[in-house]
DNA sequence: CTCATCGTTTGACGTGCATCGAACTTTAGC
DNA sequence: GCTAAAGTTCGATGCACGTCAAACGATGAG
């Protein structure tokens, strides 16, 4: 029975947040990565593809954050975390916001 | 004799640097003023619209972080500074960035 | 020249954050 | 039931950041 963690309504979103997320790199890795690859995807998969090269539990940090902040969707399913891009939430409060980030030039 | 203070080319730009400072409430309110307003314009009358309760070290502080993430152009010119968004330079490097960031809604 | 004004720099303070190791929780496999 | 595996939580640590008061230029007015 997959669980979906807690997630903030489209209502309660915050740039400040949102942007903070973003800001740090290695968060941005992780969405660039989610961004561009087929989704719903286990999280530990992108975290491997990121090549961050950082601990579990610092992985787990940055995956509540993005999470808190309204990015993505976590649902636990056994031990592992399915994660998806928030996209059709994040485009209607923020149009573009996401593309113009993590769409590499 | 109107000198320009020293800014990030281009080439430069550094997209976790331009999202921290995009972050902070204050500084992201002092381009939303801008991003709307005429320019360029003395960057006072931008600090008194934005109504921040801050003190002038502060406010200087925030237009020093948008400046070296290249968001804005300063111009020296007496004792005053007239500052610009570097519109064309965002936009060349992160299309649809500032948009989506100070646009409210 | 003197002085007041606008902005910056410096130094200090408190807070917040990224990070890790260790301990814990939950789940899959045997 | 055990045990191993995947993530999370907790506590601690070090560093970065927002903030202000005070001191410091630089400039315009008289």
């Amino acid at each position: 029975m997959p669980r979906v963690l807690p997630e903030p309504s489209v209502d309660s979103f915050d740039l400040t947040v949102i942007l903070s997320a973003l800001a740090e790199p290695g968060r941005r890795a992780l969405m660039t990565e989610l961004y561009r690859g087929p989704e719903p995807i286990d999280c530990a998969v992108i975290a491997e593809k990121a090549d961050l090269g950082l601990s579990s539990p610092t992985i787990s940090h940055h995956y509540r954050v993005l999470r808190e902040a309204g990015l993505i969707r976590t649902v636990a399913e056994g031990r592992k975390r399915i994660v998806t891009v928030r996209r059709g939430d994040m485009e209607a409060r923020f149009p573009g916001l996401l593309s113009a980030v993590l769409t590499e030039r």
